[in-house]
DNA sequence: TGACACACTGAATCAGCCC
DNA sequence: GGGGCTGATTCAGTGTGTC
């Protein structure tokens, strides 16, 4: 089995299968249908959320706002028992309502293991559209008047999101991409590959004076202003929570990474974080670790007794500004193509060998042709040379008008002066 | 400044400033109240569409669809006017609904010329969506069934739009992040840089059998696949139009290699792209000189002239440029039984997988036996791996007399070089 | 221990033609 | 329109096993 190293990087510990046995005694809180997890508690001491020993409780405000718990239950019923105005910032991670017909196979025949759980399926938009906005309007009504909300989807359900959002009265500050390393290949060939999911950053509305944490952003892009296109690998290896059979626990665990970026942008330490769909309590255990508090609902008792086994783990950080994580410049690939595209190189246009040897004409999509070679600069300059490869950037020269060879290399550098 | 050689490329020499004088004669077409501009007359040389001479013309389809072409006129109206399913495209980029409260000031208290003309003014989100339902169903009408459309917005805008696409029956393909290259800052610092725009791809609907050209795609990005986000630069310099008095003609002019891109993924030569927001030509533009046919719409006769103008200097680029490379798809099929005919896998052959886990017999009618199976390359070879289907051009090799395996697909290769 | 090959995986609305 | 057949199609990364 996989994932030898996992202990010692991230001591999460998930039971390897969440049998009776291990499971934690759900306590049912009077007049409630609503279980909890108290997530700070000793792995397998689980005590309810009424206790009020430990770092769980209702913070002294003299409201019933649970803390530092996993509440299990339906997002929206439970939504409704919190009390309004009472929590800092809101992470949702809600069902993507995908609509996958048969299954996908990889070129070399395997199975991809696609998200088909019951719990991400609507019946049509009408369904899916009513599902989002109570649940919006709930979280709406439990955020403080100064807090913001992040929302996370794909184009599947971003669209219905955002537009339901701003029906309700959300001003939204910015969408911001996620970019992923990582992402799965299109393995048909028939559109790009989907490589970003996209978040939504909103005040409760449009007069809210909210955080938003301008120099800690800018720290952590090497002094440049944060762009709204963050680029992030997937979440995976010992970071990934494992189910008995050294399969993905869960479906769609988001990166701490993100989640860091997220809860850092926007509140302070000490201040409260929701999560409607905790999951397996990626965004909880970034609050706790960055000494934020947290408040989770999640339905599956499954997934929350693994987030609550995760949480105990997590040691809070002793000063969470200090946890800058260095951002890697991305070093910019250039294509060929762009330079076509942008128009350093014209489509039609001619290149040539330094000893103007060999002619070859630049396609619209980058590629080249000369005589019955066809392909990229790098395939064409190898055909032609009858060598086993050949960089193209050092060997084709675009004539200018006046006579000079430009070498495609110089060209190039242009391209990358300007950032890619 | 960069690409000091646009005008070289693409001499755009827009006129300053759209004077009465240098207007074009506006004519009104009969029993219609849609101003046409040709836009392959020459400059200040304008004519009726329905004149049809030069580039512009109906395509001799006998339906009454203008071609290379500027129409003046309000968008939805216009577009009602159009015959049905007749276009292979859509760009569109509609009025933003931006909602600045008052002037934006930079930190040096210069104004930032920020989008507020009255076209991007609605009352309130009812009255965008119905306009937005409204331009978004014609465009559906007037799409042919296996086209697809292209829509950009916003965080103001765009999940407005998508929502809207979705419930008229579009089927997105995929979201695409524009990564601008040298965005505006966010001069307040209360938000993150705004650095991206997104565009919307759809089919007209699920069943649509639209065209991707995917080789084209992957050729443009250094042979690997396109993803879902686009490093472009904003348009800027010389490609940008100006006015008089050397500002922006228009406030957000799309830079030519994103319309390149977008042009290149999804259209052949030949195809019709229609605008329905034209605004100064970007669309068009780019269409002409990729050899596509464009159809554009813009309700401001000063873009509409600006439009026209540049489009009469674009030079289409030479036909074999504009072609991508075919896709394995369009290649001509050959059969492996051709192979065996010519003798380049001999009747009696043994064909072997990459492990040499299966040996299989060729017959003299190009079918294949390996044990109980028996059949053509593709169904042997799926059901030996028990798979659902296999590519047998890719799976099958043949052992040469020094013991190398040849793989099928190199053989057809040579077939195909023959000239089939 | 290192180098290398190979197997496995990830929020996916994933085919097209001919009869 | 349905059924059947051909055949097009993957990137970055982690983990495991072998030499």
């Amino acid at each position: 089995m996989r994932r030898s190293s996992t202990a010692a990087r991230s001591p999460v510990s998930v039971p390897r299968r969440i049998t009776a046995a291990a499971s934690p005694r759900w306590t049912r809180r009077a007049s409630s249908r609503c279980w909890t997890i108290d997530a700070a508690t000793p792995r397998n001491a689980w005590c309810p959320a009424d206790s009020r020993g430990g770092a769980g409780g209702t913070m002294g405000t003299g409201l019933d706002l649970p803390l530092d718990q996993v509440l299990v239950g339906d997002c929206i019923e439970t939504l409704r028992r919190l009390p309004p105005a009472s929590v800092h910032a809101v992470f949702a991670d809600p069902p993507y309502n995908l609509q996958l017909k048969g299954e996908l196979r990889r070129p070399d025949t395997s199975v991809v293991d696609a998200v088909d759980d019951d719990w991400d399926r609507f019946t049509d938009f009408a369904a899916y559209d009513a599902f989002t906005r109570d649940w919006l309007a709930e979280c709406r009504r439990v955020l403080r008047k100064d807090g913001t909300i992040w929302v996370i989807g794909s184009y599947h359900n971003v669209f219905r999101l955002g537009a339901a959002m701003q029906d309700l009265g959300f001003w939204i500050l910015n969408d911001v991409i996620w970019r992923k390393a990582n992402p799965m290949p299109n393995f048909r060939g028939r559109r790009f590959t989907n490589a970003h999911e996209t978040l939504i950053w909103a005040a409760r509305g449009p007069e809210s004076r909210y955080r938003f944490n301008y120099q800690a952003m800018k720290a952590l892009n090497e002094e440049l202003q944060m762009r709204s296109d963050w680029f992030i690998p997937l979440c995976t290896g010992s970071e990934r929570l494992r189910d008995g059979a050294g399969g993905k626990l869960h479906p769609t665990q988001k990166p701490e990474a993100l989640l860091h970026r997220v809860i850092l942008s926007c509140t302070t330490p000490g201040e409260v974080v929701l999560d409607p769909f905790l999951g397996t309590g990626t965004t909880a255990a970034v609050a706790k670790r960055l000494g934020r508090r947290f408040l989770g609902i999640e339905r599956d008792p499954g997934y929350a007794a693994a987030a609550a086994s995760r949480l105990a783990a997590v040691e809070p950080v002793p000063e969470a500004a200090a946890l800058a994580l260095p951002s890697k410049r991305e070093q910019p690939r250039i294509a060929f193509g762009v330079l076509v595209e942008r128009g350093l190189v014209p489509p039609g246009a001619t290149l040539t060998d330094r000893h103007r040897r060999w002619k070859a004409v630049v396609g619209a999509d980058g590629t080249l042709r000369c005589g019955a070679a066809a392909g990229s600069i790098h395939k064409v300059g190898a055909e032609l040379q009858a060598a086993p490869s050949c960089n193209g950037w050092t060997f084709w020269f675009l004539e200018t008008r006046d006579g000079r060879l430009r070498l495609l290399d110089e060209l190039r550098q242009e391209v990358v002066a300007q950032g890619g």
